[in-house]
DNA sequence: GCAATCACG
DNA sequence: ACGTACGTGATTGCT
């Protein structure tokens, strides 16, 4: 067995910092200090060090004074703008980082980074160690492509910091279609402006590269400057010396004074304690756990754990009769932290071991669940005057549940509060803690088998209370921050109220749906699947025969391989991604009519699809009711939206035929109906609300297709001169509106050209002057402030807004325009939600089962559903007040397929 | 663990 | 010149 070649990381410390400086949002600490590039830099290392798992790493860095290249040549770099102090000052801090990994700096006066790397990548090739080497630049801009080699790749990324690619020579020629080192050749012609290198003057791209497939190298083609003709030669001889100049300048040099010393270069061990200190320092506590070694991202042993947290609490187990003490100081007490240990992996049941209680910051008590134990936890946890504060109540309120506890008294969950403050994020508890406090959450151990690693009960009892304690120190800093916030804040509603009034009290609410869950009728399901089985069975031969091959169909890359290669199909308008050509459905949309395998292939998709998600999947998590209970997840959305997960039921199929049938099996108990209520087009409603566009307002009073009536507008026709084709387009740009339309997406959308496109926007703006007014609002709102906001409070924080790169900060401009629409529908479905729950809290005919965004389903006894669907639309249409109408369609049918 | 795909609003 | 519509979650293949 052959061994593995060692890789060497050749880090060039100027180019990714200035790529994060620019990439970066300006992330500063508390301080003040910019650190936006120091962070960059960090992430890109530590992704570094765990993709490649480097043997050996080298950073490098340009010394302050000119270069050799400055000094044969004035101009070098010369147009370049010098980058702001603000970059610069991160440089110290960025080697502080390097230093603090143990990682060597290699940087020679008189020379840039990439020649440094250059020279040392050459003597890695010629001395290697035993085993071979592989050289992996990583860098942030293109200049070291020449370097490639079959030993050497560069390692760079595209678009912010997260999408990355690793060159080698093949992906090299598929990009430029010149080898790597014809690079220089190329750079030679064509120039590189943003170094000020001026190539030939009137040479491009195309005819650079078309000069070079064919005489390979420049110095080549003036050799054979004969053979070329016209302009071309003409241009070639004028700028004949600067050619060979430009050439200079862009080749990197091989041979500066450094030496590669491998064992200086091997990965260490690093100084965990002061890197974090310095992680700590920066503020980014989030890239702490990802340090190497850490229990989250184990090396070899856990040879670090950070146990301070965990000694600082006083946790007493407390049990019988002692509890009476405790349980005067906590009924004295208006508020106490919670936090239940749980046992077992039952997801149906969720089972508690004990529960911890915090009165006070460092002092907290573990009770463990036992009959004995169980009139104490009662007493304290079924009274509604204890307020509780939590993380994840809802969870909390489930779990009692099963041990016959209703939890009351819902104080604040420390969950939502982050969540509303910062819903963009995700969320997680190890993470809020780093965060807020500067500690470190160590994940609990799997119990090992014989004994290993087996926690003492104290030791257990001691971190379920140490959260508890966080959880009152995290509810303080939050309060005061959506408090801060809620003050002002110039919105009808604010912040604190949508916490305390909106989320909070929707706990409850949903955890009721989620113990009620859905009856699925698991018998029609296996007809459905055994139906499928058999199509799907007979579109794989005949796919196999038309491809002449067997492959895995739901392999992207084989389809796009056989596709492309095999069947020949030309790929001209296809998209690629980064693994190859796109197999999507809008692709083969595109090539539909050139092979009869294509209508196999989506039929194939679609039923495939649905076997997988919904007819295999779903039974499996039925209860012994035959009822399945999905996640409503209400701490996730940017936008304020509900989420629903394990199993999301918020995307059962309903577009296709299939899809109709599916949703036949989610039926009404015995006696019981289901009824559905949605709002019509409540994203729309909202928007005519905030704009408050004459026209549109008008429009949805009217009470005529929305689409159809836009479609008239837009085309200048009357409403019954409208065809379905101009109501599809129309329908696109409202759609459009909702989303922060661009011209290139509602050109895709609508399947016309861009031109076609931008003519239709022009005009909708111009029919609806008060969207457009809307809209350059919100825009300039979110520039000014860096966030958008609903009109009862909810937040959602958009920095990247003005991000200098281009595209972030255009995406972030979509997601202001969204999330003020998107939220308000939101928050109105949710105040819907409260109002028909108050209603029937104490009705045991009448049950809310789910939430599909714009949609709510009940299930009633078959003898009230008339009356409940007329109140359930009445509660719904007066949930909220716009300036248009709401308008609420129900049904009443024995399963979600009839409604 | 990520990318690609596709189900929903 | 960039490379795009907004918001989700689950499955499969692949490294």
């Amino acid at each position: 067995m052959g061994k593995k070649a060692k890789k060497l990381v050749l880090i060039d410390g100027n180019a990714i910092i200035h790529r994060s400086f620019h990439a970066m949002p300006p992330l500063t600490t508390k301080k003040g200090e910019l650190v936006n590039a120091v962070y960059g830099f960090t992430t890109t290392l530590l992704n570094v060090i765990s993709k490649f798992r480097p043997d050996y790493i080298i950073a490098t860095f340009d010394l302050a004074g000119p270069t050799f290249r400055h000094i044969e040549y004035k101009d070098y770099k010369a147009t370049r703008t010098k980058a702001p102090d603000e970059l610069y000052l991160q440089i110290p801090r960025v080697k502080e980082i390097v230093r603090a990994f143990n990682i060597p700096i290699l940087e020679k006066e008189g020379f840039e980074a990439d020649d440094v790397i250059g020279t040392v990548v050459k003597q890695a090739e010629k001395n290697p160690p035993p085993d071979g080497i592989e050289n992996i630049i990583v860098t942030g801009d293109l200049d070291t492509l020449q370097l490639v080699s079959d030993q050497t790749f560069v390692y760079t990324m595209r678009r912010g910091l997260t999408d990355s690619v690793l060159y080698d020579e093949d992906s090299v020629f598929e990009r430029y279609g010149l080898k790597p080192e014809q690079l220089i050749d190329f750079k030679g012609l064509r120039g590189d402006p943003s170094d000020n290198i001026l190539g030939v003057k009137g040479i491009g791209e195309k005819t650079a590269c078309e000069l070079l497939k064919k005489y390979g190298s420049l110095e080549s083609i003036y050799k054979n400057l004969g053979e070329i003709k016209g302009a071309t030669k003409e241009k070639l001889e004028r700028d004949k010396m600067q050619a060979i100049q430009s050439k200079q300048l862009a080749t990197i040099k091989l041979d500066v004074p450094v030496k590669l010393d491998f064992d200086a270069a091997k990965t260490h061990d690093f100084d965990r304690e002061k890197l974090i200190e310095l992680l700590r320092n920066l503020e980014f506590f989030s890239l702490i756990k990802r340090l190497p070694g850490t229990d989250s991202n184990p090396r070899e042993k856990n040879e670090f754990r950070n146990d301070k947290a965990i000694k600082k609490s006083t946790c007493e187990i407390v049990e019988g009769k002692k509890l009476e003490k405790i349980a005067k100081e906590i009924a004295e007490k208006k508020e106490i932290a919670i936090r239940i240990k749980t046992i077992g992996e039952n997801i149906l049941k969720k089972e508690a071991q004990g529960i911890a209680f915090s009165v006070v910051s460092g002092k907290s008590y573990y009770v463990p669940i036992s009959r004995e134990n169980m009139p104490f936890l009662r007493e304290i946890l079924e009274d509604s005057k204890i307020k509780k504060i939590g993380y994840d109540l809802k969870g909390d309120l489930e779990t009692l549940k099963n041990h016959g506890i209703n939890l009351r008294g819902l104080g604040a969950d420390v969950l939502l509060a982050a969540y509303v403050l910062n819903p963009g994020s995700k969320i997680e508890l190890s993470n809020l803690v780093l965060e807020e406090l500067g500690e470190e959450i160590i994940e609990e151990k799997k119990k090992g088998q014989l004994g290993l690693e087996i926690e003492s009960a104290q030791e257990a009892a001691q971190k379920v209370c140490q959260m508890a304690e966080y959880f009152l120190a995290l509810e303080k800093i939050y309060r005061e921050k959506i408090e801060a916030i809620a003050k002002n804040q110039k919105t009808e509603g604010n912040l604190k109220k949508v916490f305390e009034n909106l989320e909070m009290p929707l706990i409850k609410v949903l955890a009721g749906m989620e113990t009620w869950g859905i009856k699925l009728n698991t018998v029609i399901f296996r007809g459905i699947a055994e139906k499928i089985n058999k199509r799907i069975k007979n579109l794989e031969k005949a796919i196999y025969e038309l491809a002449g091959k067997d492959f895995n169909i739901n392999s992207s890359r084989q389809l796009a391989d056989i596709l492309f290669v095999d069947l020949g199909i030309s790929n001209a308008d296809i998209k690629k991604g980064k693994t190859g050509y796109s197999t999507a459905s809008a692709e083969l949309q595109k090539i539909k009519d050139k092979h009869k395998i294509v209508e196999k292939i989506e039929e194939y998709r679609e039923i495939f699809k649905l076997k997988s998600t919904y007819l295999d999947a779903l039974p499996l998590l039925v209860d012994e009711h035959s009822r399945i209970h999905t996640s409503f997840n209400q701490a996730v959305t940017a936008t304020g939206r509900l989420s629903s997960s394990e199993p999301n039921l918020q995307n059962i199929p309903i577009r296709t035929d299939i899809g109709q049938l599916l949703r036949t099996a989610f039926e009404a108990e015995e006696g019981w109906k289901l009824v559905a209520a949605d709002y019509s087009q409540i994203d729309l409603r909202v928007v005519a609300h905030m704009s408050e566009d004459k026209k549109m307002i008008e429009l949805f009073h009217g009470g005529v297709d929305i689409h159809r009536a836009t479609a008239a507008e837009v085309y200048k026709v009357s409403l019954s001169q409208v065809t379905e084709k101009m109501r599809r387009s129309a329908k696109a740009l409202n759609f459009g509106v909702i989303y922060g339309m661009s011209v290139f997406g509602f050109s895709q959308a609508a399947n016309i050209n861009r031109d076609e496109a931008k003519k239709f926007i022009d005009e909708y703006f111009n029919r609806f002057p008060g969207v457009a007014d809307y809209i350059r609002k919100t825009k300039e709102f979110a520039k000014k402030n860096q966030y958008v906001e609903t009109e009862i409070g909810r937040r959602r924080i958009l920095p990247e807004i003005n991000s200098p790169n281009f595209m972030v900060a255009n995406a972030a401009e979509r997601m202001a325009i969204n999330m003020p629409i998107q939220g308000l529908s939101a928050d109105i479905v949710k105040i819907a939600m409260l109002k028909i729950y108050e209603e029937y809290e104490n009705n045991p005919d009448v049950r809310m089962i789910l939430q599909i965004h714009d949609e709510i389903i009940l299930e009633t006894k078959e003898k009230v559903a008339g009356a409940v669907a007329k109140k359930v639309k009445d509660i719904m249409e007066s949930a909220y007040n716009l300036r248009v109408p709401l308008l609420v369609d129900v049904k009443i049918g024995d399963n979600w397929g009839e409604i």
